[in-house]
DNA sequence: GTGAAAGCGCTAACAA
DNA sequence: TTGTTAGCGCTTTCAC
């Protein structure tokens, strides 16, 4: 038993699973056939396509992606990039972001970077060094240096949540600035005089308190109160920040949250004190989570589409991965006052 | 110009990014050196440790996890795969599964199986794939295919927010019959008498009803009313879930639903009719998500750790691929109840 | 401690 | 339409 062995050189441990290969010899074609049967079935013949099915079924062959993506440089990965995903804001855009590739087949791979920049170095690597075929920014301001790596490293960028004047490369978002603005002018339009602004501490909820305050200015009204709270913003930071509120100013009558969690916790504190909402205090929040029109008073709020703007972030990448080119890659989706009853 | 091309063969389009190579080459060894110094940078000299670094530094080296994972079959990948993001319910897991391990040098590859079971098998294709090192299932039960098939790609599992008699592989969960007894048990010990139900309508909240019913069924009190809303649940589900729930017994005095979100439309309608939390109406969540402790009132619920399950998770599966035994994969981790005001 | 060779499983390029 | 060949960029195995 010690001659003539089979196979003499060194041997590595395969994984084991079922390979191209092994679809194929039992198919009785070539590899790169059964490659294309699975690939390009239109480019390959009834029969041949008939037999190769067959073998992947009768095998239960799963195709490796690793390999594929190695050969191919098409890795059929997003990376997806959010501050956190704990926070309920970007939620629906991630939800329609996976979708939207798994129909494509294309899957998400997610990143949270925290809302300091520490980790953004090995986050950036961790990200490239899987290749994927394009990153989404979702809620997220990148480091100059950050953007140039990702640049280097050729992977297509879609930013989202945002109306940048200089996008990296693709752009799907809508503009913080009017949102203030439009926010402002109809609080002032329904006879409130006294604003303020509770907001959270990130980068574009400070541009939609800056452009309310701006539009404030315009109409003649007094300078709005602005109350910050730390990211994420929470119920309890959302509560304590209207008691900051009324403390320095008892007499406000209007306030626009930078998101639904904190404009809840401000209808929750109003309450407690006896405050009538919208009666003595209006009401806008931002986002319109699942639970704002249901809320009692419901709540006044700017609408986002997440989920169309989580699909066509999706189909940027996946054409641009196709070869297609992109022709308009900067996309403004806009928003929606949903006027209810909170305001 | 025409002749004597340096490299005449078919050509492919490498990728254009640094590889190893380069970095092998800048720094005078050969790759296999270089990988080492990157990967066991112990079994190196201090010379070429440093040799190796600098090239890295001056070229912007990113190593391909594609190729390193297709020769080590070892993807550093893991999947997991949530009904949806979109609820807020598993959102502390995922993020601190994603935590976790990134900070090992993994990535999360995100899966959402849906309600219903129709694209399982597209999900576990396209997860098996990817050869992870390990699949994280959070709130899902697979078809016993799903599950063969996932062991049959010897790839391990950890199911969680669960405690199954007969688990796949490895397990951290709580047990949802004893937070149905404990609740139980708890309005019982508080003098409600006429319980109530609020439910979704997926399979662990059912176990959760299932049990307060038993409960109810020992401790001598009628059979609480149930009222069940669809997956996923909505703060409108809930209000029109008490509506219902009061229609057939206006006098319940207690109610457990099966998140905060149910919970806290139930305290939305009960306010809008005039019924008094916890007076006349005592009202118990599940989750202790974020708004629930500042809410007024302050909501009793079921907190579960959700980071605590992420990272452990995260740690089984690191250990597993490491070819660390795991000797005890399944944990336990408990749940408590957050006696607070609304109960 | 370092290196040469081989190959992980797939697809691009070329040829028939 | 099908096949041959040569890699994609890395790590395993074996040898020094």
């Amino acid at each position: 038993m010690d001659h003539a062995p089979t196979t003499t050189r060194r041997t590595r441990r395969s994984s084991g699973a079922v390979t191209l290969h092994d679809v194929a010899r039992l198919a009785d074609v070539a590899p790169i056939t059964a490659s294309r049967a699975l690939n390009t079935p239109d480019r390959v013949s009834p029969e041949v396509l008939r037999k190769v099915t067959d073998a992947v079924r009768r095998t239960g062959y799963v195709p490796n992606l690793l390999a594929g993506g190695l050969a191919s440089t098409r890795s059929r990965l997003v990376a997806a990039v959010v501050p956190t995903i704990a926070g309920p804001v970007f939620l629906q855009t991630v939800h329609a972001l996976t979708e939207a590739l798994a129909a494509r087949g294309y899957q998400l791979m997610l990143g949270q970077s925290g809302y300091v920049d520490s980790r953004e170095d090995a986050l950036l690597e961790a990200i490239i060094g899987r290749r994927p075929d394009g990153i989404v920014l979702t809620g997220i301001v990148h480091s100059a240096q950050g953007r140039k790596r990702l640049l280097a490293a050729g992977i297509p960028v879609v930013e989202t949540w945002d109306l940048t004047p200089t996008p990296i490369d693709m752009l799907v978002g809508f503009s913080h600035d009017r949102v203030g603005e439009e926010v402002c002018g109809y609080l002032a339009a329904r006879g409130r005089k006294r604003l303020a602004v509770i907001s959270g501490d990130d980068d574009r909820a400070r541009r939609r308190q800056k452009s309310f305050e701006q539009a404030a200015a315009r109409l003649g009204l007094p300078i709005p109160q602005v109350e910050l709270v730390p990211a994420p913003a929470t119920h309890a930071s959302g509560r304590k920040a209207l008691a900051n509120l009324l403390a320095r100013d008892p007499k406000v009558d209007a306030v626009f949250c930078s998101s639904d969690t904190l404009a809840m916790a401000v209808m929750t504190e109003a309450r407690a004190r006896g405050i009538a909402v919208p009666g003595d205090l209006g009401v806008v929040g931002f986002g319109d989570l699942e639970f704002a029109a249901t809320l009692a008073p419901a709540l006044t709020t700017v609408r986002i589409d997440g989920s169309r703007l989580g699909e066509i972030a999706a189909k940027f990448i996946v054409d641009r991965a196709s070869g297609k080119d992109v022709p308009q890659p900067v996309v403004d989706i806009g928003f929606t006052l949903m006027e209810r009853e909170s305001a």
